[in-house]
This record gives structure tokens, C-alpha cells and sequence, in this order.
DNA sequence: ACTTTTGTCAACCAAACGGTTAAACAAAAC
DNA sequence: GTTTTGTTTAACCGTTTGGTTGACAAAAGT
């Protein structure tokens, strides 16, 4: 059980902790017992929490980024594209539910965190694909839509549902079991949603 | 200037604070700055943090129930509904853009301050609309749907733009009075692009 | 007129917080 | 087997935090 044993189990515990409180929220205390160890050893691997917290944002951000990338990128007709974004992205979030209320919360909190950190990331391939879009609707192979409409579109009926949870579940009346079955159901509904919208019959 | 003046005075102060750092983040002497008072006057007013959280909160709550209530409960056709719905709840959160992302924040940090107060408010209406809905599907008026995924489809798309606006901002490369056009737009767009997916022709 | 209530403030307090220190301990390196 | 290096701990520290106290003044009530 030695150093980088160590290293991984206090980010573990960092994230789990971080992302369900906030860096506001959050406690040093509690996430050195959650960890196992003593609160010192969080400053030896950590300088400060402010370093601590930067690391579990930065690897949020890093299972978030490449699957939209790769999803993006890829050059393939528009609806198979859609399709892939909304099964891989919802099955994605899946499996890290919090992260998306994590960063927005965090960014809202803080707006100069990320600055340029997607510009850089995304500037071409979104550029590539809202050529995409528009060429569509020149053709008349889709309805006319604006690109950074569709796409805010789909992003938002993908992860809303998630950051929403507490709301909806009220809501719609669902327990925990229902509304996972709802947020499956999504991954091929939102898709088919979508296309039937932009579909010219 | 005197009491009931001072008392309103701490919410606005509060809530100004409140909304944008979140319960955690926020610190009683900096609402007391902002108010231009004693920080013994808080307590005065509202005796501790949790209470003047929840003075807050509830705010926050009034201010976004009644408009849903009155768009969901209202008879009139589907369509009418939807657009009713997005025009008048993306013009509310433009007055008040910092709720949804105080709510979901705080309702996500502990899901138990709501509980039942949706289900109280919207059981009924929300159940009505669900028939009016399965009863255009079964007429072969729409397209055949499950209400909960449309009304997560709907509030998702005229909500999140709001919640992610400094990743949106981002990634389609906006300056706040562009995405601010982006928003207004979307008063219309969003249930355009509704009513086409729904819509047999 | 005087007594009580209400509103306001400066000073204060205990607890909690992030962070530091110095020493103990263990595993390599010499 | 001793020095050195990296790892872990308990005790401690200064600051910040939410909250309290007591003094005081302006209204309100009598």
C-alpha cells in the first residue's frame, strides 16, 4: 500500500466527495476519513485544496471531452451522428452521473476556469460540422435549421434529464428504478426525436 | 427606513449572493456588506443561515411554480400549450437567469427540501396533460410519444441553455450578446422544432 | 412622563477550517 | 548496518466562520 496507492485512493475519495458537495461544500476532514487517512497527507500529495480540487475537475473533464470528440470528429452522415451522440453520451453519464452538475455548478461559480479550454478543443470540428448541417439544408435534405440550435438541442435533452433528476423525478412521479428506465429509454428516443424534427416527409 | 425596509433589503442582498455563490459559498458578513447593515441584522431577521437560506430558496421556488402552473393547468390544444411554455418560461429565466442553476445545485446537494411540494402542486395538471396527450396519440394526431419524454424534452431544451451557458458560450463561440440572441430565438425555435417532430404529414 | 418594545451596532466568542510542523516510521541506497 | 529518502502521523496554529451579547437609541404604548 505505498505512494501511488495512495495518490489514487485520495482522488477517489476527492471526487466522490467534490462532486457531490461542491469545492464550497466540500471538507478536507471528510475527504481525508473517506480516504482512510490522515489529513495530512492530502497537503504532502496536494499542496492546498484548491490544487486538490483542480485535479478532480480536470479528470471530469477528461472523461467528458474525448467521447465528444471522438463522437464529433468522426465523419459520418449527420443522423448516424446524432444517434451515436445521444446513445454513447447518455450510456457515458451514466456511469458518472454527477459530473455534469459538478461542472456546471463549478463553472457557473467560476466562468474563467475553462476559458478556452473547448475553443481550442472543439473550434474546427464544430465548425466542420455546422458546414455539415448547412449543407443539408441548402440540399433541402432537412428542415431549415439554425446549427447551434440543433446542436444545443440535442446536448440539452441529452443531459438535462440528469442534472434535472431531483425535479423530474418529483415531477413525473417516478422512483429511482422508473426514472433509470426513462433515462434509457432516451438513448434511441432522443435520437428518433431529433430526426423526425429535421426529416422532410 | 425602517424595519420591513431592512428585512426586504437582506433578501435582495441574500438572494443576490445566495444564487450566485450557493449555501456553501456564501458568507453571511458579505450579504451583510451587500446590505449595507450589521451582520447581527441577519440574525435579527432571520436567526440563522439555514433560515435565510430557505427564505431564499423559497423565493426562488415562488417565483418559477406559478408561471409552470399556470401554462400546464391552462385547456387549451397541445401545440398552443408548448408554445405558451417555452416562450413564457424563456423569457422568466432571462429575468431571472441564475434560479435554475441555484436550484439544481441545492436540490442536488439534498434532493429532501423539495420532497413532495411538485407532486402536491402538479400531480393533477400533470396527469390531465398526460391524457391530453396518450388521447392525440391514439387519434393519430401526433406522433406517437410518451408524455414524459416529451415534457422532459421540452423543459430540457428551453432550461439547459441557461444552466450550460459558459459551456455553450464556449463551444459555439459567442459573445454574451450573441448568445443572448441565441436565447431569444429559441423563444419560438424550440417549439418549432417540437411541434415538427410531433407533427404527421 | 416613563416604561416597554423594536431596531441597530460594535465587540466578542467558540468552533471549524485549511494548512504547517516536527518527529516517527519504513523502505531503499549506500 | 548505517545513512538517506520517501511516507505517515499527531499535535498544533492562525484565520475565518456563524452566531451571541450587551449597550444604546428611537418609537410605541401606557
Amino acid at each position: 500500500m505505498a505512494n501511488q496507492d495512495t495518490e489514487q485512493n485520495i482522488l477517489n475519495a476527492a471526487t466522490a466527495i467534490f462532486q457531490s458537495k461542491g469545492m464550497d461544500g466540500a471538507r478536507m476532514q471528510e475527504i481525508a476519513d473517506k480516504a482512510k487517512i490522515n489529513k495530512s497527507m492530502l497537503h504532502y500529495y496536494y499542496r492546498s485544496k484548491q490544487k486538490l480540487f483542480e485535479a478532480v475537475f480536470k479528470t471530469a473533464i477528461s472523461i467528458m471531452v474525448p467521447k465528444l470528440r471522438e463522437i464529433i470528429e468522426k465523419e459520418e452522415p449527420l443522423f448516424d451522428k446524432i444517434r451515436h451522440f445521444t446513445n454513447g453520451y447518455i450510456s457515458l453519464i451514466n456511469k458518472h452521473s454527477y459530473i455534469p452538475t459538478f461542472i456546471i455548478h463549478e463553472l457557473n461559480r467560476n466562468p474563467h476556469i475553462l476559458q478556452d479550454v473547448f475553443i481550442k478543443q472543439f473550434g474546427d470540428s464544430f465548425n466542420k460540422m455546422k458546414a455539415q448541417i448547412n449543407e443539408m439544408v441548402e440540399k433541402g435534405e432537412i428542415r431549415s435549421i439554425e446549427p447551434e440550435h440543433l446542436i444545443m438541442n440535442v446536448v440539452a435533452m441529452s443531459i438535462f434529464p440528469f442534472v434535472a433528476k431531483p425535479i423530474f423525478k418529483s415531477v413525473l412521479q417516478k422512483d429511482d428504478k422508473e426514472y433509470q428506465e426513462l433515462l434509457d429509454e432516451r438513448k434511441t428516443h432522443v435520437a428518433d426525436f431529433v430526426i423526425n424534427s429535421l426529416k422532410i416527409k
